[in-house]
RNA sequence: GCGGGGGUCGCCCAGCCUGGUCAAAGGCGCGGGGCUUAGGACCCCGUCCCUCAGGGGUUCGUGGGUUCGAAUCCCACCCCCCGCACCA
């Protein structure tokens, strides 16, 4: 860290520059940053998002805009819990991370078994780091979610959304951790990541006088069915379930009784003991013999299988297997199972009368053990279900596609209370706290109401009223409404706030960070004390937030003074609505979709937001950040590496738009030197030049600065960051070189107004540095709260900008001469442009431009021997841009030009230049191709 | 699979919406030169191929098409990244 960059930040704290209040009838800007979550250090990626709000909020409020930008803590939720408790249980990777990823004292991390210390340790590191990058924020207003005033908050907000029908209650199935009384989402996941509930049947089998219940995806081919098969050494039961008694396995038991079955164990026992009875099928009636299966998990579903092993690949090897005595011991269970022929039910083209053995064989598969059974399963399950056709032997569903078949078997089995349905999960899924998860049905569940037409069409119409940056999000964030279905917005456990009405649940992080903007407009209130937690009862914020009610009701009520009360009101008024809300663009399919559906639900459109914006994800060095593999850099790490100046601009650079910004240490390195050259530079150039009457490199600098200022300007407006700074740092950079290289005697006035506004330009990004030059150049006050660069100060000059193009034009295409030309030359000849062919090329042009008569300039020319498709063919190669230019600056004089610089095109060529003008008598051109030359397309001659 | 965004001259990337100014900006890297006691920084030149008169050839994921003309428009295909939910 420059130590300049300390002594600013003192002096901007001291002249708290950037607490911001509202000053009526001047405009402002609202800009913000989701709150950061604080299970561990902000990291680059956050200072990458976090520093484009700062950009844009400094750049604002040299425009001369009011701005507030604040800065809040995200407390809530299950994950700071989660790290405590798993840090407790002497989870060593836990404290591994802690250690050696996040960079926290082994001290400290002894104490991050209490969750609350956990989250204020990061929140206090975090906020050291933002404040000595040199965020503007108005710190006056933070706080943190788990906060008594924040949590009336919320509370009114869920009030209000609940009585508006945003939130509704529903009953879902969830993947479930018992000991976490949580559901457990794929990041809380050890095991089974993507897995997600599927809904199988549950079919009836008559076992005496109850049943034994199989579970399957597939009960259209009940048809098939020639047996059932038992884990031998599975561990089944007898249960009441809902009055009956069922055969299942004894997991299945427990998880039956989580999905709204009343279950009650009534006799445990192996499978080996039901093997060999008969069983009867439902619909069919068929009498199906018990076959002990090793493949069956009793894990899955009921641990029960009925068996078709004409079209199922694991039950056809189960039966084959059986067949050859390797699954029992029993001769005349073997002798049983002989006698069973698979039972064909669906015919499919190009398998035949038993696909499953088709697949099988196919596959080279000799056992029922084979993992390659799986493959061979969904091959077939896939082409049967979209492909097959229930044959005859199907009953009433002959002809029938399976697909149609499927759901109406399923209903005629239904009819006789043959059939129900369980949920259960595909694969093993293990929760971070390494219990294995089933599904619960969840009962009573809070979701907020996304799945709302009316409430989608209403956030749609916010979302195109909005300033959507860049451009490309934009159908991201249509798509993700349309795609968007109820949300449960509060959970069991955790960190939060609590519903109001239902003190069970507490509302889950992102449910609860949808308008928290709006607290930020009157919090300092809160943090002063002037106004105290316990006052804020759902009526004052209806007054505050909706404008509802009197201010002296509310005052009574609340007992907040009425004036008091009033100039919360106005505070959030002025500030309201937010004008910018960046963050990285993985969080449009929910933030920032979340925020805009809540505030078209809770706000009048004047308080609609106006602007969203993404950036692109951080990599380190061309990788994916991640924690567990290291590859992961904290904000402080890099904040003391090179300083808030260098890390700022390293990461404006790195990228705009959507794309993804690679963090290379190497980038980070070359801007540190880059910013103190730039110190040198300034320096040195003020110091080399004199004052003195401008001269036509003084107007082209300005006019070329007045391009800069606007193109940096624009690129700000809309959020291009990257472009902003690579305008305003590097292309000014070599604006400067140029002049410098060809001015003789650089002008003291010149360099002091395009350097003046170069370090304001500069100002947004490395606001540290700019502060120090204008100190250093003798600039008065702060640079922070300066004004804007202003392009009346620099006027354009399309004469002085055409004059300087054609010298670098001259020389390049006089460097590729000599390049080529390898005899030695001593003297290079230019001829510029006569100005027959001048008044020619421009006169043709206007005739074109403005529907003239080309005929008559071509008759009018011809005597001068040019040949009119050269002058026709110039205006395509010149290009539209530089041949209106060209006709805007009609008086200029190329010979005039070029002999001025002949000394300069002389050093630069290495060559002796003589210019001479074309059409004047007299000149030296014993090549005779002075009379070629043509405007912006001098002849040269080589002798 | 579904939704969104992309593939440009060694690398990062601008340009594409609004076709011609595009062999294609800028940064990095690399080569050469200057400055310097030296290094770094800084400054200049070069960096697709060929070319002894400013020219030519082949390029913008692949293959077609539209057009006098395509990196830019249309079609098909291939590849990469992000998101896909009870969670930050």
């Amino acid at each position: 860290m420059a130590s300049y960059e300390k002594y600013w930040l003192n002096v901007w704290n001291e002249k708290r520059l950037f607490e911001s209040e509202p000053i009526t009838g001047k405009k402002k800007a609202f800009v913000t940053f989701p709150f950061p979550y604080m299970n561990g250090p902000l990291h680059i990626g956050h200072c990458f998002t976090a520093t484009r709000v700062d950009i844009y909020a400094r750049f604002k409020r040299m425009q001369g805009y009011n701005v507030l930008f604040p800065w809040a803590w995200h407390w809530t939720g299950e994950s700071i819990p989660g790290m405590s408790y798993r840090l407790s249980q002497g989870d060593e990777s836990v404290r591994k991370a802690f250690l050696e990823v996040d960079g926290v004292p082994p001290k400290e991390v002894e104490r991050f078994v209490d969750p609350e210390y956990l989250a204020s340790y990061y929140t206090r590191v975090s906020r050291e780091a933002v404040k000595e990058t040199g965020f503007s924020v108005d710190w006056r207003r933070e706080f943190r979610t788990v906060d008594p005033a924040f949590k009336k908050f919320i509370e009114w907000q869920y009030l209000r959304l609940r009585e508006l029908g945003y939130v509704v209650q529903g009953t879902h199935p969830v993947v479930w951790c018992k000991r976490d009384e949580s559901p457990t989402g794929d990041h809380d996941r050890m095991e089974g990541e993507g897995v997600s509930p599927e809904e199988f049947n549950l079919l009836k089998f008559k076992l005496g006088g109850g049943w034994l219940v199989a579970g399957t995806l597939r009960p259209e081919t009940i048809f098939g069915a020639t047996n059932l098969w038992l884990h031998p050494d599975g561990a089944y039961c007898e249960a009441d379930v809902d009055g009956e008694r069922w055969t299942v396995s004894l997991s299945a038991a427990n998880k039956l009784s989580e999905q709204q079955h009343s279950v009650k164990v009534l006799r445990e026992f192996k499978g080996k003991e039901l093997l060999g009875t008969t069983v009867v099928a439902p619909i069919t009636g068929a009498s199906l013999p018990v076959f002990p299966g090793t493949f069956v998990d009793t894990e899955l579903v009921t641990g029960v299988v009925y068996s078709v092993p004409a079209h199922a690949p694991y039950d056809y090897m189960g039966l084959v297997d059986l067949q050859n005595g390797l699954t029992s011991d029993s001769l005349q269970m073997v002798e049983l199972a002989k006698k069973v022929k698979p039972i064909s039910i669906i015919s499919i083209q190009g398998y035949s009368d038993v696909p499953a053995r088709d697949e099988v064989e196919k596959r080279g598969i000799m056992n029922s053990e084979d993992p390659k059974l799986d493959d061979a399963t969904a091959e077939l399950y896939k082409a049967e279900f979209h492909r097959g056709i229930m044959k005859e032997n199907c009953d009433g569903y002959r002809g029938m596609k399976v697909s149609e078949a499927k759901p109406e078997v399923v209903e005629a089995m239904k009819r006789q209370s043959l059939l129900t349905v369980m949920q259960e999960l595909p694969q093993r899924v293990v929760c971070k706290c390494g219990t294995r998860c089933y599904v619960k049905i969840l009962e009573n569940q809070w979701f907020l109401n996304y799945s709302d037409p009316a409430w989608k069409e209403k956030t749609k119409t916010l979302i195109k009223r909005a300033n959507v940056y860049p451009e490309q999000s934009l159908e991201w964030y249509f798509s993700t409404i349309d795609w968007l279905r109820n949300w449960p917005c509060a959970r069991r456990a955790g960190m939060g706030t609590k519903l109001p009405w239902d003190k069970e649940w507490i509302v889950e992080t992102l449910s609860d960070s949808t308008i928290y903007m709006a607290f930020y407009t009157i919090n300092h209130f809160i943090n002063a004390e002037t106004v105290k937690f316990e006052q804020l009862s759902p009526e004052v914020f209806d007054y505050l937030l909706l404008g509802k009610g009197s201010e002296a009701h509310v005052a009574k009520l609340s007992g907040i003074d009425a004036k008091l009360l009033n100039n919360m009101r106005n505070e959030f008024l002025y500030w309201y609505p937010v004008d910018l809300r960046n963050s990285a663009k993985e969080l449009i399919p929910n933030h920032l979709t979340f925020f805009a559906f809540h505030h078209s639900a809770m706000f009048q459109e004047a308080q609609w937001p106006v602007g969203f914006s993404v950036n692109g994800m951080i990599e380190i060095e061309g990788q994916k950040m991640s924690k567990s593999r290291s590859v992961f850099v904290t904000w402080r790490q890099a904040l003391e590496k090179y300083g808030a100046d260098a890390l700022r601009a390293t990461l404006a650079l790195a990228a705009d738009g959507m794309d993804d910004a690679d963090w290379k240490a190497k980038n980070a390195e070359d801007l540190q030197v880059k910013i103190e050259s730039l110190f040198i530079f300034i320096e040195k150039s003020l110091r080399d030049s004199t004052r003195r009457e401008p001269d036509h490199l003084d107007r082209w600098l300005l006019s070329v600065t007045h391009r800069r200022i606007q193109a940096v300007t624009t690129s700000l407006e809309i959020m291009r960051t990257r472009r902003a700074l690579s305008v305003a740092l590097l292309e000014v950079w070599n604006d400067l070189r140029w002049y410098l290289r060809r001015e003789a005697e650089p002008r003291r006035e010149t360099l002091e107004l395009v350097f003046g506004s170069w370090i304001r330009l500069l100002s947004p990004f490395t606001p540290f540095a700019s502060e120090e030059l204008n100190r250093r150049m003798g600039g008065k006050g702060l640079l922070s709260s300066a004004d804007w660069p202003s392009t009346e100060d620099f006027p354009t000059d399309d004469a002085a900008e055409v004059s300087e193009l054609l010298i670098t034009t001259v020389i390049d295409d006089a460097r590729n001469l000599l390049k080529i030309i390898r005899e030695e030359k001593k003297k290079l000849n230019v001829y510029a442009t006569s100005d027959d062919a001048k008044s020619y090329f421009l006169e043709l042009y206007r005739a074109q431009k403005e529907g003239g008569n080309r005929g008559e300039v071509i008759k009018k020319y011809a005597r001068t021997g040019i040949k009119p498709e050269r002058v026709i063919k110039l205006q395509y190669e010149l290009g539209e841009e530089l041949a209106a230019r060209l006709a805007a600056a009609g008086g200029f004089d190329e010979f005039a030009t070029l002999s001025r610089a002949s000394g300069f095109l002389s050093s630069e060529l290495g060559i002796e230049v003589t210019v001479y003008k074309a059409g004047e008598s007299g000149i030296h051109d014993p090549a005779k191709k002075a009379a070629g030359a043509l405007p912006f397309k001098p002849v040269f001659y080589l002798e």
